[in-house]
RNA sequence: GCGCCCGUAGCUCAGCUGGAUUAGAGCGUCGGCCUCCGAAGCCGAAGGCCACAGGUUCGAAUCCUGUCGGGCGCACCA
């Protein structure tokens, strides 16, 4: 791990800024790291003087040998030197360096702004339980769980939450599906779910209420309308029946997440919200601080309405008065009745701890690594139960097209007074997965010829036409295609053992590809490309460790030579392999790149962008596969050239699995 | 109309808070490498006025403004 390194030379230079050129703290610029093209010009390098020259009238050079003349000492820092144009480059004591790495512990130290902020909530997945997970699920689990994965490493204690909206639409949909289109009791429905794949033949069944909807919508949505009523005022059978489809369907998303390596700490229901009455609670909040009033005229009259603040000041003169008026959204329908927004802001007040009231909580399930998965509930419950919500930071993944909302949700929280709640909520959004031309064909949901959806660069998918890549189809065949090969390249494999392996393999190709485009990117989901295994995907990285497993386990065979006794040998051998004076400086290009992992977790959680821990790993593991082809260990003769060798291939190895872990991706033992 | 996002090699995309001769990958194309730690691999070649026009800067694919293309959002739906 390179950050302590940063930290220490960052510190040490400001403090020759000051000493040296009598600049205040405040003035010192921001000291910049980065890694000079090659090791021979050395190993981190900043374009401090650049910034220095204007404001000490001196030549950039000049800056950088005065720095470096005066430089002193640094723990870990061997060598400082002031390049011709200007940079100012350190080099680093590589042996204590890698020994370091090598002996140090598995995480990163959390950095003191970091230490005393209190527990990070992260809400992803949130799939309407009403029919299979698509591929667009996908991509949100994906990015959330990845999200999880980089926030503990870095230290943050994080809870995870998947929001269940039993009580919607989409729900209501399938119950008349069920009711109104087939006829079914609440028995018979049963008896379907516990005789089919439910979530696929909830699918085929919504797709088939929307089009019945379609077919005469004036008096077919009454249904719609009507089952939603009961399925929120409760104690109907209607509502019991929603309650049911909810709670098998749940069930199955959370088999199809479990096999991504996706996991939760609660569920919560959006009917618990409701009948423990969090919107009334935040209701009465928002009124007391006149966050929301009642619009007695015009359109809206008759509705709590909250004004919306645009971000641009307007431009004054230009705008007509009428076309200045306020543009408000409706929280409370003329009707009585809650909006989204408006359950979604109570539901953020909690997670904040703002809100004042708390759920009950049971044992919903038991999570793959045997602890309780706990859901939500309104009445009873257990008592002994961890504490949930009351978070410092709230992370809402959810798509891009829910902005606009999760805007709202942070003027709520400042027009009540929590400026502080509405900085610390975050909006995780990322675009849509749409599908590639080829792959709807394949799937014969491709547009007509010549309509304009064909001219497009993707087609759209629609769970409510039922168009679209369901998430165990994906892996099913995903996993096909990976055992074929483990199987062509492992003949003696068992069966149990080789689909074990493809698993890990498909998962790796599904998350990578899901991971690797920067979140503002629209996918056009293509089933070739996705089970392609070579090239930058997530099976290329496997493979690279695999290999790295391979070749160290034959070190130990070969010369009885384990972990820890290298380790200790290489205190006192010869370094010329790895300080450079053999002729290459592979090996410790391959070492500094390996230490970055932490450096590329903080930027990564700095720019909520996944897509470079993606690219990180994967030219980590080029830079491996590049040097082990280069660089022979088993065959090597000298002995202290191997010993340094072995330990790169431990390191990148330990490196490179801690990268695939944080994106959900396990090694499996060969491939 | 207003707001947000995107526009980089034939295709799909990286390029973080602006910085180091030739702007990087993958796929595809062309050419090499399995008596030598497993070829899901390695090496090499071709391929780009970083949409366009201005500006800021010692320095711009990166920041600002505008233009043109494309996507999404702006419900008493969620």
């Amino acid at each position: 791990m390179i950050l302590p390194v940063h930290d220490r030379l960052r510190a040490h230079v400001a403090h020759l800024l000051t000493s040296l050129y009598a600049l205040a703290p405040a003035e010192t610029p921001p000291i910049v790291l980065d890694y000079p093209p090659n090791r021979d010009l050395g190993d981190l390098g900043t374009p401090l003087a650049f910034e220095l020259a204007r404001r000490l009238r001196k030549a950039p050079k000049a800056i950088a040998q005065e720095i470096a003349s005066a430089f002193g000492t640094v723990e870990g820092v061997v060598g400082v030197s002031a390049a011709a144009n200007g940079y100012l480059n350190f080099f680093l004591d590589r042996r204590p360096f890698l020994l370091d790495r090598l002996a140090g512990p598995a995480g990163t130290t959390l950095r003191d702004e970091a230490r005393f902020a209190g527990k990070a909530i992260v809400e992803h997945t949130a799939i309407n339980p009403n029919k299979a997970a698509h591929i667009g699920h996908l991509r949100n689990s994906a990015l959330g769980d990845t999200l999880v994965r980089v926030l503990k490493f870095r230290g943050i204690p994080v809870e995870v939450q998947n929001y269940i909206d039993d009580t919607g639409v989409q729900v209501a949909d399938v119950v008349v599906g069920f009711r109104v289109l087939e006829g079914k009791t609440f028995d018979e429905i049963r008896a379907i779910a516990d005789s089919t794949r439910f979530d696929y033949f909830c699918w085929d069944l919504y797709a088939r209420v929307t089009e019945w909807y379609d077919g005469d919508k004036e008096a077919r949505l009454k249904h719609r309308t009507d089952t939603l009523h009961d399925i929120e005022h409760g104690g109907n059978e209607n509502a019991d029946i929603a309650a049911f489809i909810a709670d098998r369907i749940v069930r199955c998303h959370l088999k199809t997440m479990a096999r991504m390596n996706v996991d939760y700490d609660l569920l919560t229901w959006e009917g618990d919200i409701l009948r423990l009455k969090f919107w009334a609670q935040a209701f009465d909040v928002l009124k007391a601080k006149g966050a929301v009033y009642l619009q007695t005229e015009g359109r809206l009259a008759g509705c709590w309405v909250m004004p919306i603040q645009e971000d641009e000041e307007p431009k004054a003169q230009s705008q007509e008065p009428e076309e200045a008026e306020e543009r408000e959204k409706v929280i409370v329908r003329s009707n009585g009745v809650v909006t989204y927004v408006g359950k979604d802001i109570a539901y953020q007040f909690w997670k904040l701890g703002l809100l004042g009231r708390d759920f009950h909580y049971r044992v919903f399930a038991l999570r793959p690594n045997g602890d309780p998965l706990w859901a939500t509930c309104s009445t009873g419950g257990e008592n002994d139960h961890p504490l949930y919500g009351g978070a410092a930071y709230v992370y809402n993944v959810i798509d891009v097209r829910q902005s606009y909302l999760q805007k709202l949700l942070k003027q709520a929280l400042v027009a009540v007074g929590h400026p502080e709640g509405a900085e610390r909520s975050h909006h995780f959004s990322y675009e849509m997965v749409a599908l590639s031309h080829a792959t709807a064909r394949e799937l014969g949901v491709a547009p007509a010829p010549d309509s304009e959806d064909a001219k497009r660069p993707f087609v759209e998918v629609s769970g409510r036409k039922g168009l679209g890549v369901k998430a165990d189809d994906l892996l099913d065949t995903l996993t096909r295609n990976a055992g074929a090969e483990v199987g062509k390249r492992n003949a003696e494999l068992g069966d149990e053992e080789r689909l074990r392996i493809a698993q890990m393999i498909g998962i790796a190709a599904v998350r990578y590809f899901l991971i690797k485009f920067s979140r503002g990117k629209v996918i056009a989901f293509d089933l070739e490309e996705a089970l392609s295994f070579e090239g930058e995907s997530g099976p290329y990285i496997q493979y690279a460790v695999v290999r790295a497993n391979n070749i160290f386990q034959k070190v130990q065979q070969r010369f009885g030579l384990d972990e820890a006794a290298l380790l200790t040998s290489l205190k006192d051998i010869p370094a010329g392999e790895l300080t450079g004076e053999h002729g290459t400086q592979d090996l410790w290009a391959l070492v500094l790149e390996a230490s970055r992992l932490d450096e590329v977790v903080d930027q990564v959680i700095r720019s909520l962008e996944f897509s470079v821990l993606a690219k990180y790993a994967f030219s980590l593991a080029q830079s491996f596969n590049a040097f082990y082809h280069r660089s022979p260990i088993l065959n090597e003769e000298r002995d202290d050239v191997r010993r340094w060798r072995a330990a790169a291939v431990i390191y990148v190895r330990d490196q490179l699995t801690r990268a695939l872990d944080l994106m959900g991706i396990t090694v499996p033992p060969r491939m």
